[in-house]
RNA sequence: GCCCCGAUAGUUCAAGGGAUAGAACUUCCGCCUCCUAAGCGGAUGAUGCAGGUUCGAGUCCUGCUCGGGGCACCA
């Protein structure tokens, strides 16, 4: 079933029959902000603009020419807006219905049927545990996968594995000294090394040598290289997993040490005048020849006096290799102190005629006291979170689920602390710095994940208790009597709007605060409609329909946002 | 110094240029003979400062202040 037409189409026809001038694209849907207004709200201005009229005069007019016919049980002009009151057993049955119809495909537009996407995130330095802050990114990348699967868009998605560099050098020494070197030793084995480094010349010179030799291909090197990232690599994506994040494909950078391409894209800048050899012999990017309009941020260096590549020539090289595997939507997704270093690369495949990443960036996570830094040990490690909080969730499951085993306990109180942190990352803008507090994320109150998937396990709960089959359809009445019900559903109806927005912007912090305000919604209905007790039923059976569609909603929304909803807690 | 983000209750976050700026946490007062109290109801409380554009600005523009990030051989 088709469901990116809105709910409220069917009233745009008589619309636009007393008024022809107007397009369906005029007609906007809106909550009035009370209630006994109406059930929904249409504002004047954009008509009023194309009908040369004032609002509220034009929301008069509407109301005397319009014929509504048994859609509408009232029409109230108040200023600029038309308010109706519907025939809300019509509208209800009608969203209802196309829910269960649409059942986890509810909410798609399949604005991606037919095409592919490339989306790379993540990438952390092979050095240690990821932290909270490191993990937004593998957070929004996750969501956004998922979020364009959903829309039936092909996704591939990729994994920059930075295995060069001085700094794996270093690590690759002190590996060698310590005997079966454990992912947990790695972070103190990294701070010794850079502190080594600087004191010990001897040292840090031993790891250019090694890089150097790494870049020449010296297979040994390579070997012990490859070793460390493993080991850091799978360390993390052991973490990482925890948190539902996949990948699908990973690019070694060390894979772009040389790439011919390169040469032809430098050629094409030197004809520009916009590469030279400075006095230390390094060749240089002279961006002002590109377009780049002050000073800072105007050289950009490709390769070292030696002919060693820099880290930008290889991420060139990678985005050529995206470029080629010739995705519709190219995306990464990258921290804010990648801003400027994304825009210089932009500018240098720009000129050169090739295609760049669509970059979404994020903001740092800060604490209370301050910024996360690994070095200052003060950060909150992702795994040390989830083993707080699913520990603190298994105390709460143990109580409520007596009859389960310890393994199910555990794999629901798994499924809160995932929520605890997807949850309260996710629902911040990702273009805004986000303070984490432990204690409030640890508190499972509130605006949180756990709440939603509380109010799920509701759901689950009163349908379980549910006797009888529960049709697969409304029935022709459908009975709507409280406000509760009707708001909810309204909420309900309105997933593939906020879907649609989500996928143009690229984002999905929009789905974590729709998916909050429908648990609120429903908790307000938990609360208002007996649903078991109802007076008849066909009262029972329509709430319980009203359960089945907002369980289905916040299932699909859940997921999209990597959470799980447990039937119990 | 220059460039890019941000600034909304005591705190953490919402709010497609539109009606009386929403939640949550905290504090205070209530609610488990009633489908799970990880819940619900009530009370208190906010658009950094100064201008401008607009019928209308938290939202757009300018300046300032504060916070985050960046500005050639780290990746």
């Amino acid at each position: 079933m088709e469901n990116t037409v809105n709910p409220f189409e069917s009233l745009i026809a008589p619309i636009l029959a007393a008024f022809p001038e107007l397009e369906a694209s005029d007609i906007v849907f809106n909550a009035a902000p009370k209630l006994e207004l109406g059930d929904v709200a249409i504002p004047m201005f954009l008509p009023a603009r194309k009908l040369k009229a004032a609002p509220p005069k034009l929301s008069a007019e509407f109301k005397e020419k319009v014929d509504f016919g048994d859609l509408v049980t009232e029409v109230n002009p108040t200023g600029p807006y038309l308010n109706l009151k519907l025939n809300r057993p019509a509208f209800s049955k009608d969203i209802v219905t196309r829910i269960l119809a649409d059942g986890d495909r509810f909410g798609s537009n399949h604005s991606g049927a037919g095409l592919r996407m490339l989306i790379e995130h993540t990438s952390i330095n092979p050095n240690a545990s990821p932290h909270v802050g490191r993990a937004r990114c593998a957070m929004i990348g996750d969501s956004l996968t998922r979020l364009f699967r959903f829309e039936d868009y092909e996704v591939d998605v990729h994994y920059y594995v930075n295995d060069m560099g001085r700094q794996i050098g270093l690590l690759a020494m002190i590996a060698e000294e310590i005997e079966d070197l454990t992912f947990d030793q790695i972070l103190d084995a990294y701070v010794e090394a850079n502190e080594r480094a600087k004191v010990d010349e001897d040292f840090a010179e031993k790891g250019y040598a090694l890089l150097s030799r790494m870049e020449e291909g010296d297979p040994e090197v390579q070997a012990m290289f490859r070793n460390i990232t493993d080991l850091c690599l799978k360390g993390q994506l052991a973490v990482l997993a925890r948190i539902g994040a996949q990948y699908d494909t990973f690019d070694r950078e060390s894979k772009y040490v040389k790439d011919a391409r390169l040469d032809a894209l430098v050629a094409q800048l030197k004809e520009k005048d916009a590469v030279f050899v400075d006095e230390k012999e390094r060749l240089v990017v002279d961006l002002s020849k590109l377009g780049h309009e002050y000073e800072e941020g105007r050289y950009f260096v490709l390769m070292r006096a030696n002919g060693s590549s820099m880290y930008g020539y290889r991420d060139l090289a990678y985005s050529m290799d995206k470029n080629a595997m010739g995705a519709d939507v190219n995306l990464m997704v990258l921290g804010e102190d990648h801003k400027l270093y994304a825009q210089q690369l932009k500018m240098m495949l720009e000129a050169t005629g090739h295609d760049s990443a669509e970059a979404i960036y994020y903001s740092y996570i800060l604490l209370k006291d301050g910024k996360m830094s690994t070095r200052q040990g003060t950060v909150v490690l992702l795994e040390d979170f989830l083993d707080q909080a699913a520990a603190l969730a298994q105390e709460r499951v143990a109580e409520q689920c007596k009859d389960m085993t310890p393994e199910e306990q555990l794999d629901i109180a798994n499924q809160v602390a995932v929520a605890a942190i997807r949850f309260a990352i996710l629902r911040v803008s990702p273009n805004k710095n986000v303070t984490f507090d432990m204690e409030a994320a640890l508190s499972f109150q509130g605006d949180t994940g756990p709440y939603i998937q509380y109010s799920c396990a509701r759901m689950h709960s009163i349908l379980r208790k549910y006797d009888g089959e529960l049709p697969a359809v409304p029935g022709d009445a459908f009975p709507v009597t409280e406000d509760a019900e009707w708001i909810l559903l309204n909420k309900l109806a309105t997933f593939p709007d906020i879907i649609n927005s989500c996928v143009e912007q690229r984002t999905v912090s929009a789905i974590a605060i729709y998916a909050l305000e429908v648990a609120r919604a429903f908790t307000t209905f938990y609360h208002d409609c007996p649903v078991l007790t109802a007076e008849t039923p066909e009262l029972i059976e329509a709430r319980a329909l009203v359960c089945k569609a907002t369980r289905q909603v916040l299932a699909n929304a859940l997921d999209l946002l990597g959470l799980d909803a447990p039937e119990r807690m």
